[in-house]
DNA sequence: CGGGCCCTTGATATGAGTCAAGGGTGGTGG
DNA sequence: CCACCACCCTTGACTCATATCAAGGGCCCG
C-alpha cells in the first residue's frame, strides 16, 4: 500500500501535553524538531508586547507544527495546548535521512510544505477581501469539515479556543465575533454552545461564504 | 565555497517575458516546473469572478515562484510581468534528482519553503492587526529593503504595480492608498513618483510601522 | 456557595469604503 | 512631432461597518 502521509513512517517519540501547557515557546532555541498532532487541539501565537497575542493558527489532529522554522535558530511562535494533546516529536534530521533513502518521501515532504504555503496564501486572501460575517462563516465551515453523506446529520464541531482567540485569528474584536455568532444562531443556521457548534443550514452558510450580501444579519430585536 | 542558494546550481533554462505578458495562468495544467526570477518584477494574482483580481504576491528578482503548487495538478494563480523579466525555468524533477544526489541541497530547499511559510504567516498577521497607514508603511519599508550604510543616501525604490494592485494586496481601496501616500509625502517622510519612491525619514516610517499612533496623518489642508 | 473571568449585548465613535468629479500621464495615430 | 484619448491617479463629501467603551449575565472553578 502507498504511504500517503509522512506520519505513517512511525518516526519520532510520543509526548503528552495537558490542557493549558506549552509545547514550546517563542524564546525556545532548539529547532531541530517537528511536531505531529495525534490528538488534541493547540494554538500557535506570538506574544507581541503588552498582553496582546497574535494568533498565528489553530492546530488540529493530523496537522504538523514547526515547519515554518526549519533551519532557523529560534521559534517564531509559542504553542499552547487548548485540550489535552498527544504529540509525536520528530527530529528534522530523521526526516532528512528518510528522504535520503527514499526519494518518494522527499516528494511527500515537499508537497506538504507546498500545501501549507497555499493554505497561508488562502488565509491571507480571505483577510484581504472578506468582511466580518464572511470571515466567521468561512471559519466555521472550515472547522466543521466537509459535508456529511446525505442521510447523516451534521456533527458537533469543537471550538476549544476562546472568543478572544477567534477574534485575534480573524482580525476582528471579541464583540464582533460574539455578535455575529449570535446572529447566525438567531437565523437558525447554527446551534451554539460555549465550546462547540453544529451546522444547521450548510447551504445558507455557504452562500454567505461565497459572498452573498450579509445584510441577512440583523441586530437583536 | 558554500552554495547558499539553489539558483546557483545552474539548473533550468532561461526565458524572457516582456512587460504585460503572462508567465503562466491559473488554468494552465502543467505544474512540474518552478520559476526563478533573474530580473524584473511580476505579480501573482487570482482572477476571481467578475473583473475583481485578488493579488497574492509581488515577485522580485531573486524570488521563486510556483512553490505553492508542488505536486498539484493546476496552478493556483496567474503570473503577469509588470516589467520585462528574465526567468529561469526549473523542472521540479531536476531539483528532486539534485536533492537525491546531494542531501545538503535538500536542506536548502526545505529551508526555502519553510521561510516562505513564515513570510506568508507574517503577511497574514499584518493583515489581521494593522490599520491602513501601518500596512502601507510596512509595505514601503519592505520594498525599500534594509537601511543603507551610514553615509549613503536612501535609494530610489521601484513601484512597478498600479495603485489598484497595491490596494488589493494590502486589503484596502485605491482611494485609501492614494490618500495615505499623499499624506506621507506631505509629512516629508517619502518622495513619490508614479512608479517609484524614496524614503526620506526611515525613523519616522519605522515608528509608524511599529504601531505609533498614526494620527500624525491629517487630511489635506 | 462565592468569585472571577469570559461572553453577550447596547450605545457611540471613527477609520476606511463608496461614489463621484477633476487632472495628470502615457500611449497611439495622424 | 504634436495632438488626442483613455486610463489611472488624486481628492472631496458622505456613508457604513466595525472598533471602542461600558454594563450586565452566566459559566466554571475553587
Amino acid at each position: 500500500m502507498m504511504v500517503m502521509d509522512l506520519a505513517q513512517y512511525q518516526l519520532g517519540t510520543s509526548l503528552q501535553v495537558p490542557r493549558g501547557a506549552h509545547l514550546f515557546r517563542t524564546q525556545d532555541e532548539v529547532c531541530g524538531d517537528l511536531h505531529f498532532v495525534r490528538s488534541g487541539h493547540l494554538k500557535l501565537y506570538q506574544p507581541c508586547g503588552d498582553g496582546v497575542n497574535r494568533i498565528i493558527d489553530f492546530v488540529r489532529p493530523g496537522d504538523w507544527m514547526g515547519i515554518d522554522t526549519i533551519g532557523e535558530q529560534q521559534r517564531h511562535a509559542s504553542a499552547l495546548a487548548l485540550t489535552d494533546c498527544l504529540i509525536d516529536v520528530v527530529q528534522y534530521r530523521q526526516l532528512a535521512e528518510l528522504m535520503d533513502e527514499e526519494p518518494y518521501s522527499c516528494d511527500l515532504f515537499s508537497a506538504m510544505l507546498s500545501r501549507e504555503i497555499d493554505r497561508q496564501q488562502l488565509a491571507a486572501a480571505i483577510l484581504r477581501s472578506a468582511g466580518a460575517c464572511q470571515r466567521i462563516v468561512m471559519f466555521l465551515l472550515q472547522r466543521a469539515g466537509p459535508a456529511p453523506q446525505a442521510p447523516s446529520p451534521e456533527m458537533h464541531s469543537p471550538l476549544p479556543m476562546s472568543r478572544q482567540d477567534i477574534s485575534d485569528y480573524l482580525g476582528l474584536t471579541p464583540a464582533t465575533v460574539s455578535r455575529t455568532l449570535s446572529a447566525l444562531k438567531r437565523n437558525g443556521w447554527i446551534s451554539l454552545g460555549q465550546r462547540g457548534f453544529v451546522v444547521l443550514s450548510r447551504s445558507a452558510l455557504e452562500q454567505v461564504a461565497a459572498g452573498a450580501p450579509a445584510n441577512i444579519i440583523q441586530h437583536a430585536a
